[in-house]
Order: structure tokens, then C-alpha cells, then sequence
DNA sequence: TGGAATACATAAGCTCAGCTTGTGGCTATT
DNA sequence: AATAGCCACAAGCTGAGCTTATGTATTCCA
């Protein structure tokens, strides 16, 4: 149910909207920010293009005819419906904040701290989407993701937030049981929390034990930190750990980290989001925000 | 009350107002007659400028974001508003013709005939403006004029119709009272209607009559032939007029025309119209008639 | 009455937005 | 595997849409 008609030029329809309101083509032509020369032509070439006189050239002025009347009702009512729609989701878009991050990230350490970030900018409603592999910022609707890897995503700006960083913890009940654990090859001997984490490795790397007897071992792979942080609550053996995402955790006594040794590769967490968006406002307010909250946990100076 | 901000660049928007509608970025390229490849660019140049996606590219298809669907609204209305009011201007400016032409002519030739044409376009609405200077087509909603000169008005079209034509006229009953007119300088003994016509001597000249004795004559200036037709009807003397505006007089024998000869300068009536509007139907339909019109009655062949 | 001011029209010429062409990549379908 | 459908992107061209400069007509004012 569209007239099918092509519209004219539509440089031509926006300054023939300026010179409808003000009845005079200079005005108009400074509204526009173009000459009044500019605007005589492309009135006539509307006027060329409709087939008759939207103008009569009086003295000093012009005057609608009776076409242009007709005319300038719907094309000034049609601008108007778009200034209020561009103005309409200017605002609009500014007003929510979609952050796509991994569970364990979300848990432990985005959500505790999410509400800081509310408070400071009240008129902004964050959306935290979780989701365990990578979404594609052309396909979902995702302002900013927290990612974990090399900082190297194209077309992405990549910020790093946090160098990886793990380290064996276990409960303290767990511990007590077990006694001391001297070294790091004595936790061999207890039971390991997702062995075939490849961070065990890593780990025992580091810290100089042969890790070739663990490939072997049987357990479970729960996925994420956050499953094996409650398995490890629970008591049921020494899990591979970020520290950081446990710090209420250790400072409680709940867990314990039996050696100072943190192992990293070189990955990290990193905030990321497509370049071209950089100047957004509420992404600088989130990454602005972030930065601070990671240089104060003193994260960002790990690794 | 005009949301100051400056709209995004037309063609983004247009392009944008197709793809919203298709959610397909090749149907609407289709549409408007462009290639997929432009659509793309207008695309990203007004997500740049709004500042957030407004399509989510998901494979095989696009899909308006939250932004995009709060633009979406506002842009198919306008767009479906400026339609109509092209449509409606389109098909209003088709429906009126304005007709400029002077008292004589209107009178005397065009409101008898005016109401074939109207019989042929009933859809047509004629109006005739009545003026007795030469009315300017940029200043007044006029559509075509029927003027008197030389046919060399510039910007515009001109078509002759009618070349001037004068000879004396005097009623019938004048005719009888004074007897016989033998020859054109017999005239010069009656009374003379308007002797200051100029066309009273070109008549004379073309008679190889002297004309020099007509310069004293006291007359009245009538200002037009309908008004010296009127007084030659009521006897009063004998009028210099165009037979063609005075046919039916002429053949009910209210009018009597004594000698053949009719005088012509270089002037003549002329059908003219702003070149740029060659092409209106309305005009296209009028042009036609009136020619025809004027083949018919023959008038086009004398002079 | 004449000259200053205001407003629109027009000619000429430049520049870059907006296109096209061509290609590549991804995904669904068979 | 092959095909077809759809979008993104790079490179390069061109003419629409400007600007500048000037002309014309009217009004205003001293």
C-alpha cells in the first residue's frame, strides 16, 4: 500500500520543508547552513519535478501557490516524524548497556560489583548477558563484552582488564584433614578438581613438578570456576583458581591458597567492543568505570 | 518546536526506510533502484551517525535492532506521508487551469468556446483570469495566458493563434440612415468610434486613404473592442474591430463590415506558457484545443 | 530622486558523497 | 561437496549539489 511513485531528490524535499516554514528562501538557506543560491536551485528543481510552481516570487518575498500549499502540510509533518524518531533513539540508545561475559566472570567478579556502577549512573539500565562462547557483536545486540584471551579480536578495541592468574585452593576443612601441604608436588597426592584443566599443568610448570602423571588422573569437568570453587567448598579436593574472583572466599578463611605461586599464560580478561563505537557515552562511562574498579583491586598489575 | 538536531544524510535515511520495511538489505536495494553494495554503505553511514547497529546481521538476513525498531516507526510514517503528498500534489496540480488573458478576448472569443473544451475534460476545472496588463507567470498562479504582441516573450512558449485583424464595423441601422459606402474614405464623413485607435489608420493606410485628418477627431477611448463594439451596435458610429470576435454580429446582420478589407499589423494573439511547463497534461490538453479550435475556424490562416 | 538594502535568479565551476563494479566470506540447503 | 543466497568491503568514477560571483527587481529612506 505504498504510492509507488519515487519521491524527488531528497536534498530537494528537506530544503523545500526550511523554505515551507519560513516563506523565505534566505532564512531557509540559514537554517540549512547552505547559501540561498543553493536553496533557489534545488527549489526549482522541485518545482521542475512536481511540474508546477511550489512559489510565487513576489517582491522581497515568496508565497506558497496552491500546490505548495498542499504540500508543505504532509512534507513538514513528515519531518517533524523524523527528527522526534532520530531524537527518539538517540535517547533510547543511550539508555541501555548490554554486557556480554562468560559465567565465571559474571559471577564472580562483574555481578558483586555491578551495583557501584548502577549508582553512578542511575539513568542507565544494564543488561549482563551471559553467555559461555564468544557472541558476535554484528549478530546480538551487545554494547560491550568481557572476553578472555590474547586481546587480539578484529575490528574490536580490546582494553586488558586482567592478566589470567591461577593458583590451587581448597577448603580449609579439606586442609586440616590433609595437614600441611610443604610443597607444591604434595598436592599430587590429594585429589585435583578437574585435572585435565589445562591451567594444572601450567601451574605445576611453575612451580617445577612433572605434571605428566595428571593426564591420566579421572575427574570431573565442571566447566566453569564457579562449579569448581563450590566443589572445592564442599571439600571434595584442590581446584585450579583465579584468585581474584575468590577474594571473599580466602579472606573468609572459606578457602585457602596454600602457596603463593600464581600461574598466567599470556592471556587476560579483556573488556572489548567494535571500534567504531568507541565514543558512545555509556560505553566510556562503563569502560571508564571498569578501569578504575580494576586498577584499585590492583588486578591490572598481575602478569 | 522543532527538534533542532540536524537529520542524518536523506539518502541513509531513505535507504534505511526500505530496508526497515524488507528487513532485507538486497530487496530494498532492488527497490530502489540500487545496487545491494550502496544499501550496505548507506547503512553503515547511518549507524555511524546514530551512533548504535540498527540491523542485527544474522546469516541470510538482517534483523532491526532495539534501536532500529524505534527508528523504524517514525521513518515508514514520514516516508508513507511525503508519498502522499507528492501523489495529492501530483494529482491536484493537474486539476485546475488557470487561464490569463485580457477583457477582449475572453469575452469575445474564449467564454463562448470554453465550454467544449470543459465538455472534453470533465476532470479539468478551468478558471479564467481576467487581467488587462500582462500578468507575470512567476507572480501569479496562472498556467497559461492568451496575450497580444509579437510572440517574443522570453522563457517562454509562445503559439499563434490569431493574427490581428481590423476592419470598420458599423450597425446596420447606422448602415441604412447614411446610405451607401462606396469607398473606405467615405467612412471618414460619419461619426468615428474611438478615432484614436491606432488601427484607424493602419486601416486607412492599407486603403490608401489619408489619415492625417483623424489625429483632430474628438472620440471616446473605449479601452476595449467589446465596448466600442457595444456602442457601434447602438448606432453611434462606426468601430475599427476583429471580424473573428464578432462572427455571430456579423451573421445575424447586427454588424455590418462594408469593405473586405481587413487591416493586420505584426502583431497577433498568442497562446503562451512558461517553457518549462510544456509537458503538464492540462497544459498539453488545452494547446491542443484551442489550436484545433482555431484551424477550425480558420483564424490562424489570415495574416 | 537617487542610492542603500533586501531578496531571488542565474552562470560557472569545483568537490566529494554516493554510487558501481568486483570480490570475498559466511551459512543454509542439496 | 557443491550451490545459491546474502552481506561486507575496497577501489575508483561521476554528477548532484554545492559555492562564488553577479544580475535584476523592489522597497525603503534621506
Amino acid at each position: 500500500m505504498y504510492s509507488s511513485q519515487r519521491l524527488p531528490p531528497f536534498a530537494a524535499i528537506r530544503v523545500f520543508e526550511a523554505c515551507a516554514r519560513h516563506e523565505n528562501f534566505t532564512r531557509a538557506a540559514e537554517e540549512l547552513g547552505m547559501t540561498q543560491s543553493a536553496v533557489s536551485y534545488q527549489i526549482k528543481i522541485l518545482e521542475k519535478r512536481v511540474g508546477s510552481p511550489l512559489f510565487l516570487r513576489q517582491s522581497r518575498r515568496v508565497e506558497l501557490t496552491e500546490a505548495g500549499r498542499i504540500l508543505a502540510m504532509p512534507t513538514i509533518d513528515a519531518f517533524q516524524r523524523l527528527r522526534s524518531g532520530f531524537a527518539a533513539v538517540d535517547a533510547a540508545a543511550q539508555k541501555t548497556l548490554s554486557i556480554n561475559t562468560s559465567p565465571t566472570f559474571a559471577l564472580n567478579w562483574l555481578s558483586p560489583r555491578l551495583s557501584n556502577f548502577q549508582v553512578a549512573h542511575p539513568g542507565l539500565a544494564v543488561r549482563v548477558a551471559i553467555s559461555c562462547d564468544e557472541t558476535d557483536f554484528g549478530r546480538a545486540e551487545v554494547d560491550v563484552a568481557i572476553r578472555y584471551g590474547y586481546g587480539n579480536w578484529p575490528g574490536l578495541t580490546a582494553h586488558k582488564l586482567m592478566a589470567s592468574a591461577f593458583t590451587p585452593m581448597l577448603s580449609r576443612d579439606l586442609l586440616d584433614r590433609i595437614g600441611v601441604l610443604a610443597q607444591p608436588s604434595d598436592i599430587l597426592i590429594h585429589k585435583i578438581i578437574d585435572p585435565g584443566d589445562p591451567y594444572w599443568a601450567c601451574w605445576l610448570e611453575h612451580a617445577g613438578v612433572d605434571a605428566s602423571a595428571l593426564s591420566d588422573r579421572i575427574g570431573s569437568h565442571l566447566g566453569s570456576q564457579s562449579n569448581e570453587a563450590r566443589a572445592a567448598l564442599e571439600g571434595q579436593g584442590v581446584a585450579m583458581l583465579t584468585p581474584a574472583f575468590f577474594r571473599t572466599e580466602l579472606e573468609m578463611g572459606r578457602l585457602v591458597q596454600p602457596f603463593d605461586l600464581v600461574a598466567s599464560d599470556r592471556q587476560a580478561f579483556w573488556l572489548v567492543y567494535p571500534q567504531t563505537r568507541k565514543n558512545e557515552r555509556k560505553l566510556m562511562a562503563f569502560r571508564k568505570w571498569i578501569l578504575s574498579e580494576m586498577d584499585q583491586s590492583g588486578n591490572s598489575k598481575i602478569g
